[in-house]
DNA sequence: CTTATATTTAACTTTCAGGTTAATTAACCC
DNA sequence: GGGTTAATTAACCTGAAAGTTAAATATAAG
C-alpha cells in the first residue's frame, strides 16, 4: 500500500484513530491528551504509533512546544478522501432507484402525495439510466 | 477491526478495490469482468477475495445469473463512509477558501446564477460557523 | 547536576491482509 | 455424459499492522 489515498483510508479504518480525529476536531491536543482516553486499553507507545499513522496519512500535523507535540487536524488529508468520495455522491443520493424502497416505508396516503411529486420530478431528471439493464 | 465503518474504510484503502468500484460506477459487472484489468498482476482467486471484501463492507452487492455473479455498487456502504466524513466538512472547506477557486472554474454567467442562489440559500441556512477559532 | 515529564525508539510477538497454486463446485452447451 | 466457462474453496506463504515492555531522548524545573 503506497499511494496517498490508500494511506488516508487505511488511517481512517481504525476506531482509535477516528476517535483521535474527533478529539482534534475540538481543538489542538498533544500526544498525552490524545492518549488519555485510551490508556486503560493500550500503552503510550501504541498511541504514538497511531499518531504517526495519522500524520503520515496527512490527516493531522504535529508541532513542537518544549517537550509537547501539539497536534491538530490537517484539512489536506480529509479533503483528499472527501474528494474521492465525491465522485460517487450520485450513487448514494439519488442514482439508485431508492424511491421504490422509500415508498414501501411510508404510509399509503403519504405515498400517494410523494408519488405524484416524483412523477413531475422525473420529467426534469437528467438521463441517468445507466446500469439499469435487464 | 470489527465495526462497519472500519470495515468500509479498510475496503477503500486498496487501489485495486477502488478501481473495481470505479468500474462498477459505469454499470454492473460480473467477477471476471472486474478481474480482467488485473489478471496480468494477480490471480482470479485474489480478485474473488477483493470482491468479497467489498461485499462485506457493504460497498457492493453480488447477485447470481447462472454461473455469473453480477456485482453492482451499493449506495449504503458509500453513504456510511460519506456520512462520517461529512462531520469534518467544515475543516476542509473553511481552511482553504474553496469558494474563490470554485468561482474561477464556472463561467461568469453561470457564476452569477450560482451566487444569487447561494445568497438566498444562506438566509435559510442553519448556523454553521463552528470551527472558526483563532 | 538531578529529577520529573513528555514522547519516541528498539526489539520482539501475534495476528491478519493479500497473494499464490491446486482442487472443487456450479451451470451451460453439444 | 464430457467438456468448457465462471467462480469459489482450501492450504499455504509472506509481510506488515498493532500491540507489548524496556530503554533512550528532550526539555523543563529544582
Amino acid at each position: 500500500m503506497q499511494d496517498t489515498l490508500s494511506q488516508t483510508f487505511a488511517a481512517l479504518a481504525d476506531p482509535t484513530r477516528r476517535a483521535m480525529l474527533a478529539r482534534l476536531a475540538h481543538g489542538e491536543a498533544n500526544v498525552s491528551d490524545l492518549a488519555r482516553p485510551f490508556l486503560g486499553e493500550m500503552s503510550l507507545p501504541a498511541v504514538t504509533k497511531h499518531v504517526k499513522v495519522l500524520e503520515r496519512a496527512g490527516l493531522i500535523t504535529k508541532g513542537r512546544d518544549a517537550q509537547w507535540r501539539p497536534c491538530k487536524l490537517n484539512a489536506d488529508g480529509l479533503k483528499t478522501a472527501a474528494d474521492w468520495m465525491e465522485q460517487y455522491r450520485a450513487f448514494w443520493e439519488e442514482s439508485f432507484d431508492r424511491l421504490g424502497e422509500y415508498l414501501k416505508k411510508v404510509t399509503a396516503k403519504k405515498a400517494v402525495e410523494v408519488a405524484s411529486k416524483a412523477v413531475t420530478a422525473k420529467k426534469h431528471a437528467k438521463g441517468k439510466s445507466r446500469g439499469r439493464k435487464q
